[in-house]
DNA sequence: TTGTAAGCGTTATCAA
DNA sequence: TTGATAACGCTTACAA
C-alpha cells in the first residue's frame, strides 16, 4: 500500500525544509531552478498532491458547494443537480449532496452539519414541511455566520439571501391562456396546497389568466393536493366527479396520470380534453400521447445559482453588493396532449 | 455577523486552556464539574460546534464518502444515491456526489480531487467511455493508496474490491423465459454495445433462456445501440424492418419508446406484442399501458454499497477481510405492457 | 484538576 | 536562496 506522499516526506528525502518544498512547487521565485526541478521531478515520481482538507483548513475555503434539496426522485431536482456540478466543476468545486425528504428537522441538521466548515455556501430548495412551519432559523443562523446561500425554486421572503426562480405564475398563465384561447371553458387545475410556494404561484397565474380574458374560472375544478406526492386515490375521485374539458397539473407525474384516468373514463385526448403538466422531464416526453408541459430549466436553474453562489463566495471586496432574486421564464413545450 | 466560536474564544474568554475547553466538551472525567458545567453553558450559549475540517485533518476522517455515476438523469442512477444518502446519513456520513458524464477523463478528475483527503472512501459505477477503454489506472491508484472502494451496477473483473451488482444475466434470463412460455417465438432484444458490463450479461441471459428451453434466437432480432442514450431513428428503424412479437429492453426509455413504434405500425400491445424493459422507474408505471420491468433496485443496491464501504472504512482490524461481491436478486415486476 | 505542547499538512512571514 | 516558525482548529499524551 503506498500510503500518501505529504511535503513533510519530499522535504526529509532530498533534504531540504518543508517551506523550500512548499515554495518550489508553487514554482516560487525565491528558489533557485536547481531546487525547483529536482524537488518537482520527486513530487512528480510520486505523485504527490497537496492535501485538500490541509489547504481548506489553511485557507478557510473548502471549494465544496452544500446542495439540499427535498427529493431526488423527482426529475426537476435532478436536472438542478446537475447544472449545479456542471458550474461548480467547471470554477474547481465539488458538490456536496443532502436530502432533506421534505423534513424540516433533516434540513435542519444537514444544514448545521455541513456550516461546521465543510462547505464554502449553500444551494437549496425549501422542504415541504420547512414552509409549512414558515421557520427559517437555520437559514438566518448560516447567513448570519457570513456563509453564502442561494435559494432556489421554493424560496421565501423571510430570509435575506440570493434567489433563483421560474416565474411560476407566469407559466400557469400562459398554459390557462392558451387553453382558454381554443376554447377551453371548463379548466381542471390540480395544484398543491397554497403552503408550498410554487403550489400559490402557479394557481395564481390560472385565476389572473381566466380575469384577464374575461372568462369565469371553476372554484370547484381546482383540486389542492396536500403535497407532491402522488396520491392516485385522490386525484382519480376528482376527475370522476368533475366535469372539465383540460387539465393543469402542477407536476408531470399528475399530469401523466391524469391523462390515464381521462382516457379510462372514454375522453379522447387532446380533441375531449387538452393536459399540460408543469416540468419538462422523461415522462412528459414519452408519455402517450406525449404530454405538453411547462419546462422549468432546472439544469439552467441549477446553472445559475452555482454561478451566483461562487461569485458570493468568491467576493473579496468588503461592501457587499445586495441580495438579487433571479426569475427565469417558463417555456411551453407543445406536444400532442393539446391541440397545436 | 456572528463569526464562528472557536476552542480558542471560549479559553480566553472563561480564562482557561484550550484543551480544558475541549476536554469539557467532551465531558471528561478529567475536569471538575464546575469548570465543566461553566463551559458547557457557555459552548451552547454561543452555539459552539467543532470545526469538521480541523477534526476531519486530525483524526484523518472525513466522514465523506464519495459517489461517482455517470449521469444522474437515469432514473436508475438516482435511487442508488438516495440510497447511499440514507445509510450514509444514518452512520453520520455526507455524500459528496460526481458526475463523470460517461467521460473517462472527468471520471479520472473528480477521482483524483476526491482522493486528496476529502473523503474517507468511493462508490462509484464505470463511465461507459472507462468501460470501452479498459483503463482502471485510476480506480487502482485509490485502492493502492488505501482508500475502500465499493463499485457497483458497472464493474470489472480488473479491480480488486468491493462490488454490489444484480443478477442482470438472470433478470434477462427470467424476462426471456417468461415471454417464450406464453408462447413468443420472435422476441426483439434491444441491447447495448458489449464494451457495457450490462449489455454483454443482459444479452447473455436471454441467449440463455433460449437454449434452456431449446427454442432458437433469433440473432437478427437483437439490436445493440452504441449507448445508453436515447436514438430514436435507430430503434425506430429496426423495429419497422423487424419481424418481433416482444421486446425487451435494456432500459426503460429504450422500452416506452420500442412501445409507442410499435403501436405506431398497429400493434397491440400486449396482444400483439409483449413489451418488457430493464429499469423499474417512473416511466414504466406511468407508461400506457403501464410497463413490465425488471426492478434492479436501484435504492437497496446504494443502500448496500454505503453499508459495505463504511464497514471498511471504520474496519480497524489491520487483517483485511476479503473483498466481497454482493448480487441482488432482480424482480420482475408485471404490468400491463405483458400478458399476466 | 488543569495546562503545556506536539501534531495533523499546508501556507506565509520573517530571519538567516 | 533557503529555512525556522507560527498559524489554521482540534485532540491527546504528558507534565504540573
Amino acid at each position: 500500500m503506498k500510503r500518501k506522499i505529504t511535503l513533510k516526506h519530499i522535504a526529509k528525502e532530498l533534504e531540504v525544509s518543508i517551506s523550500t518544498v512548499s515554495k518550489a512547487l508553487k514554482n516560487s521565485e525565491e528558489i533557485s531552478r536547481d531546487t525547483k526541478e529536482k524537488i518537482q521531478a520527486f513530487a512528480k515520481l510520486y505523485n504527490y498532491r497537496p492535501n485538500n482538507i490541509a489547504v481548506s483548513l489553511k485557507n478557510k475555503r473548502t471549494k465544496n458547494i452544500g446542495v439540499i434539496i427535498p427529493d431526488i426522485v423527482h426529475h426537476f431536482f435532478t436536472t438542478v443537480i446537475s447544472g449545479v456540478e456542471k458550474e461548480a466543476n467547471s470554477k474547481g468545486y465539488n458538490v456536496i449532496v443532502c436530502l432533506s425528504d421534505e423534513s424540516f428537522d433533516k434540513e435542519v441538521i444537514n444544514m448545521e452539519m455541513l456550516a461546521n466548515g465543510s462547505i464554502d455556501g449553500f444551494i437549496m430548495s425549501l422542504s415541504s414541511e420547512t414552509q409549512q412551519k414558515k421557520d427559517y432559523n437555520h437559514l438566518k443562523e448560516v447567513t448570519d455566520q457570513g456563509i453564502p446561500l442561494v435559494l432556489f425554486d421554493r424560496v421565501t421572503q423571510s430570509v435575506d439571501c440570493d434567489k433563483v426562480i421560474i416565474d411560476d405564475q407566469l407559466g400557469a398563465y400562459e398554459a390557462t391562456k392558451k387553453l382558454l384561447n381554443q376554447g377551453k371553458r371548463k379548466i381542471a387545475l390540480i395544484t398543491v396546497d397554497d403552503y408550498l410556494s410554487v403550489g400559490t404561484e402557479r394557481t395564481k397565474g390560472f385565476i389572473r389568466a381566466h380575469k384577464d380574458l374575461g372568462i369565469p374560472y371553476l372554484e370547484k375544478n381546482i383540486l389542492k393536493m396536500p403535497t407532491m406526492e402522488m396520491e392516485e386515490g385522490i386525484i382519480r375521485e376528482f376527475l370522476t366527479k368533475a366535469d372539465y374539458d383540460a387539465i393543469i397539473c402542477v407536476n408531470e407525474i399528475f399530469a401523466v396520470f391524469g391523462m390515464k384516468v381521462a382516457k379510462e373514463t372514454g375522453k379522447k385526448i387532446p380533441q375531449d380534453v387538452s393536459v399540460i403538466g408543469f416540468t419538462d422531464g422523461l415522462l412528459s416526453k414519452y408519455a402517450n400521447p406525449s404530454l405538453t408541459a411547462i419546462a422549468q430549466h432546472g439544469e439552467l436553474m441549477g446553472e445559475t445559482a452555482a454561478r451566483m453562489l461562487i461569485k458570493r463566495i468568491e467576493d473579496e471586496s468588503d461592501d457587499e453588493f445586495p441580495f438579487q432574486t433571479k426569475i427565469l421564464q417558463p417555456t411551453l413545450i407543445e406536444r400532442d396532449s393539446t391541440i397545436n
